[in-house]
This record gives C-alpha cells, sequence and structure tokens, in this order.
DNA sequence: TGCGGTGAATTTTTT
DNA sequence: ATTCACCGCA
C-alpha cells in the first residue's frame, strides 16, 4: 500500500531490538527515584493523564522514565510512542534522558521531536494528499514575508496600511488556529479591507505553486489529511499506542486537534504542563486547552506535582503569592523540603542606569562571595521584559569588564550572509527554488537591478517556467544588455553546474559548497566590503561549511536547518546571563535577578492594552516564572525614571510588587540616595495600604523628582488603589481612553481630532501635519486649555 | 545603482 | 535613542 507499511516495518525491526534489549535489563530501578506523585505519574500508564507539573518539580524527570517505563514494560515499542515537544532543545533533553535511563542511545524512536518536525515527517509520505509534491521546501519567517510581499504588491494593497510582515502574521494566527481559508470566521475576515481571506487563499495557492509551506502549514496540512482521509487517520491512531506531550499549556489549536484526533484510539496520552506557566498565549497558545483537558479525556487522571527541587521556601513562597493573584488557575501548592534560604530581596532605583550600576556590583558581590559562599556568574542570570532592556546591562557590564552573555536574539542561521549562502545551496540542489533565486540574483551586485529583474519575472511567468529558465529564455532572447548580461549567463550556468554536483553522489559537498561561495563571488563580495561586521560574517560563512560535515549531503543539510535554527556555540570561560523572561522558561539560576518591575514595562503596557485582563494574568504568570527560575536568590528591582525611546519618563513600582507577600521579602535600600531612609517614607505618603509600608525603597522613589513629577501630573493614577479597583482600571475598554471626536495631542504632529479608533490604533485629522494613523499610547488627550495658539 | 536624508515605529519567539 | 524602510538625488 502506502510507504507507511514498508517504512514502518523496518522502523519496528529497528527498535524492537531496542526494546527487548531494555526488558532484558533489571527491573525497574529508576522507579525508587522518584517521589509518589511521579511515581503515580509515570506508572499510570494507560488512559489519558495530566500531569501538572509546576516549576521546579521534576516534570522532565517524570516525562521521560515514563517513557522509559513504557518501553521496559514492553507495553509499546519504542516506534509506536508519539512524544511531542516544542522545541528541539527540548525534544533532544527527551531522547538523551530516555537513553540515559535506558543505558542506551535512543535512535528506533523516530516519533519523539517537535510538533513541526513530526508533521514534515507525516507531510512528506502523504504531501499528494494536499496537492504538493513530497520534496517540498519548508519557508521560514523571512521567506514567507519576501513572498507575501510580492503579494502585497501584485493585489495592490497598500503596504503602508498593510505591512507584509503584519499581513503574514495575520495568516500564521489564522492557521494557528486550524483555520483554513475557506474557515476564517466572517468577522476574522474582514480584516484588511475584506479581502483577508481572499489574500490567504492567494498567498496559500503560491506556496503550493513554489511546492513550498510554511512552518504554519506544516501542522494544518496535516491536520487538513487527517480530517479529509479516515483510512490515513486510522493508520496512525492505531499505531500510536501511547502519546506523549509536553509544555501542553503551550499549544495552539491546530496542535490541540491534531493530538485530540491521533489520541482517538487508544486514548493513552499524557500531558504535561503547568497553567501557570503558559506565557505565549500572544503567540497562538490556548490555556484552555490544559483547563479543559478533563473533558476533552473523561476519566482522565490528573497528578499533580507540587514538591519542588529547586527553590527555597522564600521564594517559592513569593511566586505563590503573585500567582494567586490569577483566576481560573487549576491550582497548585508548591511546596519543598529546604527550610532555610534567603528572603526575596525588593529595591528601588532612582533611574535604568543605577539599577544596571547596583545589579552589576551586586553580581561581582557574590562572585567574590562576600555575603555568603561566592557565586560563579555562571549561576547567575538577569531576566528582563522586554529585549531592549539588555542594553542598559550590556553597556555597564562592558565598561566595567564583567564578563555576560545574551541568551535569544538572532540566531545563526538568520544572519544576512548565512540566509544568502543558503539561499545559494537551496538554488544548487534545485534550480527551480524561485524565492532563493530571487533573493541571490542580485547579491553580490551583478548590475541586475529592479528592471532586469522584472524582465526575468516577465520572461519566466509568460512561458510558465522557473525563474532561472526565465533568465535564459530572457537571455536566449537577447533582451538584455550590457553587464548584467553577461553576469546573469554566468549566474545560470554556474547554478546549473552546481545542480550537476549536487546530484552526483561522489563529489564533496563541502567542497561544493566552497566551490559555490567562490564562483557566485559572494566570499569576494563580503572581502570587500569593509564595514566592521565584514570578517565576522566572513567568519560565519566559515563556521557554516564547517556545520556541513555533519550531514550526508547539502539537501540533509538544508532539510535539518529548515527546522533546527540552533545555535549553540558556546564560549568558554564563566559568564552572567542576560535574556528575555520568556527565554528563561525551563532554565534555572542559582541566583536570579529581575529588573524593571515598573507599571507600563512590566506588566508591558502593551499587554494590558490588547488583551486587557487575560493580557494583565500572562504578565502575571511570567513574573511567576522569572521568580520560580531562582534556586537560591531573587532579587527584584525597579526604577522610578527610565529613558523610553529617548525620553525619560517616570513609572510606578510594578503592581506585581504589592503581591509579593511582605514576609518573605527583605527591602533593601541603597544608602545616602536622595535623602532616602528605611521606612521613611510611609509618613511621607501616608499610604492607605499597609501592605505598603514595608514597601521597597519608597523613600527614595517618593522624594525623587520623577515621582513628583508624576504625582503632579496624573491625579487619576494614585499609587495604593486597593487591588479590586486596579483591575477594572486594565479592562481593554476603560484603559484606551480615546473617543472618535476627541482632541489629542502628538509630540510630533501636534493638535488634532480623532476620527476614528481601531484597537490601539487611532485615525487622527493633525491640524498640521494631516491625517495620520498613530498607536494611542503616543498620543496624549488634549484639553482646549492646553491648546496655544500661534 | 547607491548613498544619505527623512519619517515612523518600537514586547515577548519557535518552528 | 535607534533602527529601519523608503525616497530622491547624483
Amino acid at each position: 500500500m502506502s510507504s507507511f507499511d514498508e517504512d514502518d516495518a523496518l522502523e519496528a525491526a529497528a527498535s524492537m531490538g531496542l526494546a527487548a534489549r531494555a526488558m532484558a535489563a533489571r527491573p525497574a530501578p529508576y522507579l525508587e527515584d522518584l517521589n509518589p506523585a511521579q511515581r503515580e505519574a509515570v506508572e499510570a500508564l494507560d488512559g489519558p493523564v495530566l500531569m501538572l507539573a509546576g516549576a521546579g518539580t521534576g516534570k522532565t524527570k517524570a516525562l521521560t522514565t515514563r517513557i522509559a517505563h513504557l518501553l521496559n514494560t514492553g507495553n509499546a515499542r519504542p516506534n509506536e510512542i508519539l512524544a511531542v515537544t516544542f522545541t528541539n532543545k527540548a525534544a533532544r533533553e527527551m531522547r538523551n534522558r530516555v537513553g540515559r535511563l535506558l543505558g542506551q542511545t535512543v535512535e528506533g524512536m523516530p516519533w519523539m521531536g517537535t510538533f513541526h518536525a513530526i508533521c514534515v515527517k507525516l507531510l512528506r509520505r502523504h504531501a499528494e494528499l494536499v496537492g504538493l509534491k513530497s520534496n517540498f521546501t519548508i519557508l521560514d519567517t523571512d521567506d514567507q514575508v519576501r513572498l507575501m510581499k510580492q503579494l502585497i504588491v501584485a493585489e495592490n494593497i497598500d503596504e503602508k496600511r498593510w505591512p507584509a510582515r503584519q499581513l503574514a502574521g495575520i495568516i500564521d494566527g489564522w492557521k494557528n488556529r486550524a483555520w483554513t481559508p475557506d474557515k476564517v470566521p466572517a468577522a476574522e475576515a474582514g480584516a484588511f479591507n475584506h479581502r483577508g481571506t481572499e489574500i490567504y487563499d492567494y498567498y496559500q495557492q503560491r506556496l503550493k505553486a513554489l511546492n513550498a509551506v510554511d512552518f504554519g502549514d506544516l501542522l494544518l496540512h496535516v491536520l487538513t489529511i487527517f480530517q479529509a482521509h479516515d483510512d490515513v487517520l486510522a493508520q496512525y491512531q492505531r499505531w500510536f499506542r501511547y502519546i506523549l506531550v509536553d509544555e501542553y499549556q503551550d499549544t495552539n489549536v491546530a496542535q490541540y486537534l491534531w493530538l485530540r484526533l491521533l489520541a482517538r484510539t487508544h486514548r493513552n496520552i499524557c500531558c504535561v504542563g503547568d497553567d501557570d506557566q503558559s506565557i505565549y498565549g500572544w503567540r497562538g497558545a490556548e490555556v484552555g486547552n490544559i483547563l479543559r483537558f478533563e473533558k476533552d479525556f473523561p476519566g482522565a487522571k490528573v497528578v499533580r506535582l507540587e514538591q519542588n527541587y529547586r527553590s527555597t521556601p522564600h521564594i517559592l513562597a513569593a511566586a505563590s503569592g503573585v500567582i494567586d493573584a490569577n483566576k481560573g488557575r487549576l491550582g497548585k501548592t508548591l511546596w519543598t523540603a529546604v527550610d532555610q534560604g534567603e528572603k526575596v530581596r525588593l529595591i528601588g532605583h532612582w533611574d535604568g542606569e543605577e539599577e544596571a550600576r547596583w545589579i552589576g556590583e551586586n553580581v561581582e558581590d557574590l562572585a567574590r562571595g562576600r555575603a555568603m559562599a561566592p557565586f560563579s556568574h555562571d549561576d547567575m542570570a538577569i531576566l528582563v521584559r522586554a529585549s531592549h532592556q539588555m542594553r542598559a546591562f550590556e553597556d555597564r557590564f562592558l565598561t566595567i569588564g564583567l564578563p555576560y552573555r545574551v541568551i535569544g536574539g538572532p540566531r545563526f542561521y538568520e544572519r544576512l550572509e548565512i540566509r544568502d549562502a543558503m539561499a545559494y545551496f537551496r538554488l544548487a540542489v534545485s534550480p527551480d527554488d524561485d524565492l532563493a533565486f530571487e533573493r541571490v540574483v542580485n547579491t553580490p551586485r551583478r548590475g541586475l537591478g529592479d528592471k532586469a529583474q522584472q524582465k526575468i519575472q516577465i520572461a519566466a511567468r509568460t512561458n510558465g517556467a522557473t525563474l532561472v529558465d526565465g533568465a535564459r529564455i530572457l537571455l536566449a532572447a537577447k533582451d538584455l544588455g550590457g553587464r548584467g548580461a553577461a553576469e546573469l549567463r554566468l549566474l545560470v550556468d554556474n547554478i546549473a553546474r552546481w545542480h550537476d554536483s549536487a546530484r552526483r553522489d561522489g563529489h564533496s559537498h563541502i567542497e561544493l559548497a566552497e566551490q559555490i561561495l567562490e564562483e557566485s563571488g559572494y566570499t569576494a563580495f563580503w572581502q570587500t566590503e569593509k564595514t566592521p561586521e565584514a570578517p565576522g560574517r566572513l567568519e560565519n560563512l566559515k563556521e557554516l561549511v564547517k556545520a556541513l560535515e555533519q550531514f550526508e549531503n547539502l539537501q540533509g543539510f538544508l532539510e535539518h536547518v529548515a527546522l533546527i535554527m540552533d545555535n549553540e556555540s558556546e564560549e568558554a570561560g564563566a559568564k552572567v546571563s542576560i535574556m528575555t523572561l520568556h527565554a528563561a522558561k525551563g532554565l534555572e539560576f542559582p541566583v536570579i535577578f529581575l529588573p524593571g518591575w515598573e507599571d507600563g514595562l512590566f506588566p508591558s503596557q502593551r499587554a494590558m492594552d490588547e488583551q486587557g485582563l487575560s493580557g494583565l494574568e500572562e504578565e502575571r504568570r511570567l513574573a511567576y516564572v522569572g521568580i520560580t527560575r531562582a534556586e537560591r536568590l531573587c532579587t527584584v528591582s525597579f526604577a522610578a525614571n527610565r529613558r523610553v525611546y529617548g525620553q525619560w519618563q517616570s513609572a510606578l513600582p510594578s503592581r506585581f510588587i504589592d503581591e509579593l507577600p511582605e514576609t518573605h521579602v527583605e527591602v533593601l535600600t541603597p544608602p545616602g540616595l536622595y535623602g532616602g531612609g528605611y521606612g521613611s517614607a510611609g509618613a511621607v505618603r501616608g499610604a492607605p495600604d499597609s501592605n505598603l509600608n514595608d514597601r521597597a525603597a519608597r523613600a527614595d522613589v517618593y522624594n525623587s523628582p520623577g515621582w513628583r513629577r508624576l504625582q503632579s501630573r496624573s491625579q487619576n493614577r494614585p499609587m495604593s488603589q486597593p487591588k479590586e479597583s486596579r483591575n477594572v482600571v486594565i479592562d481593554a475598554e476603560a484603559v484606551s481612553s480615546f473617543a472618535v471626536g476627541d482632541r489629542v495631542f502628538h509630540s510630533k504632529f501636534g493638535y488634532g481630532a480623532v476620527t476614528a479608533i481601531e484597537g490601539d490604533k487611532l485615525d487622527i485629522a493633525f491640524d498640521k501635519a494631516g491625517a495620520k494613523k498613530v498607536v494611542s499610547r503616543f498620543v496624549s488627550e488634549a484639553s482646549r486649555a492646553d491648546e496655544v495658539p500661534f
């Protein structure tokens, strides 16, 4: 029948050996290693299981042990287990740990991987069912946007109003919700001038014509296949006897539907997650999926892992205090057997630079072991809400020579030069890759500008050919003159030759890669470039070629890179880590700094504006994630003043600070600053909320000019409101306080009147600057008295 | 084709 | 403040 049976017969043969060897091992010493809850989760092999695993409760251990147990008891062969994760890192770790438990490497588990990797595998087998060839290419975000840009031009859409990026994002969101173009609800499709589904449909057609898919398609196509072909679905339903899902709280609708379909027959699905750590709602994750599990799978066993092996009691209590303010939680209470430890430290600063200075000094103190045994720099991390906050720390750490590393940020394979080189490789493997051709046709400069490229496009389109062939036709027609023609001829011939070499097995793909970079003139291009980053880029290209060594051929390499965009180059030496809170999920450090806890920054104003209460709750979960990363020492800080987009702004301490239980918090205040002393501020402010009397560095803040300025400016936002009334304020309705007809002021455009409101964007007719679309955050309400005629 | 000026935006990120 | 995209000019 289909290739399914053959493939799996082979896989089965390979993995039987593993299972047999595993079974011969001594009976389950690994179970002894578990606490009762973990053991319960591991031993409940049959039927649906929801493992609610709080931060630091040994989730991965339970999950991997469960897999080992499934194999060890002979309940499943390795290739009958579907184990999905979100990141390659998580998949890798799972693989390694299962291997360690079984005392061997796990190669017979073909269905352990990310959602996307597994879907690629499935889609290659059944590509024809959605009109693709099985050698389809996977577009990354960059390709996606470029494709969208073409569409926008072709469709005559105002790119100012609907940037390609945004359109691609909207469509991505629809795919996350498992909406094919025909399924997008009317209310949503009204986006961009009621042409939403039209554009989406057109975009899908273009992808199909290119024999390409984007990341969202990987899931959606497989889902479509499952829904339309019962026989195919049935095969897999039968085959996957056991399903395990990591980070279930991060699944989106498409992934959820996908899992539910696959689990329908055996119902042996074990989902692991923590609703309190759901921080990816903004990219389509549905906390609802985990909250609904017991309804979806009646009779599900719910196991709570609550014993925490990571943090001290004070840290756990502080984290619990914060997360308690969220509603609709499944509810867990973390506890620990440890009974010692520092309280969470809280400190306020005058401004962001001082905050960075203080943290820098504190890191050095801790590294020297002033107050306690010294920590390595590797043991310390600074977690920020938004990546732009990192700069202050980088600046400071560079000046004092403190070694640091930034985690996250642009990945190796996303860099310009790497993507260019990859486009050349793609052309060598398949010359019909039009997107790749477009990318490099004039990189390096070949005298093939817009005009020439247009001619190529036309030649290709009128002949129904690929761009490379279009270029050939154009050259044959001699419809291109001068340098461009000669260069294009060279390029086209080169591509043909590279393609030949790529297909010949004997030829070394590493040599071919070097040859491509050389002959295309790409290396030379960067050698002549004298910008400061040019040497680094050449270095990266060398690294790229080196990375090829691990693969058999270029094709294998490209396949790998499309899905696995890792960047694990680690230089030696102990360093402090700087990263976003999002990037910190799943990590742990003995010492954690949490700077920038100011309302508007954290919780982020935008999250609250756009998502209302649910946005605030997600921010709160982010705070929870941040605190629970700390093993021994956690320091929260805020600054009264901060430069935002070049402008000095004052801010109030984050409302999350109010939620830190005071008995678990130690307030630090740097001595001798701004006349502040411990506890003196209560009198200054006479705060009615007693919780505030112990508030951090309140003296500094309250006596600061920033604070006073703030006080005089915003009477409608006193600092010590009771929580209830505050929650009302964050409701989206209440926040976007503008109405059509309001007079507003913009620092650049001056005064104007609101003519329309669309989410957080306002259409404003400015008196002098004319009609503009502006994010509401950038304008303030203008009372008529403010307007000074001149 | 390429550079410098202008205008506008600016959370979080994986695959 | 900074970055990034686009436009106009040489």
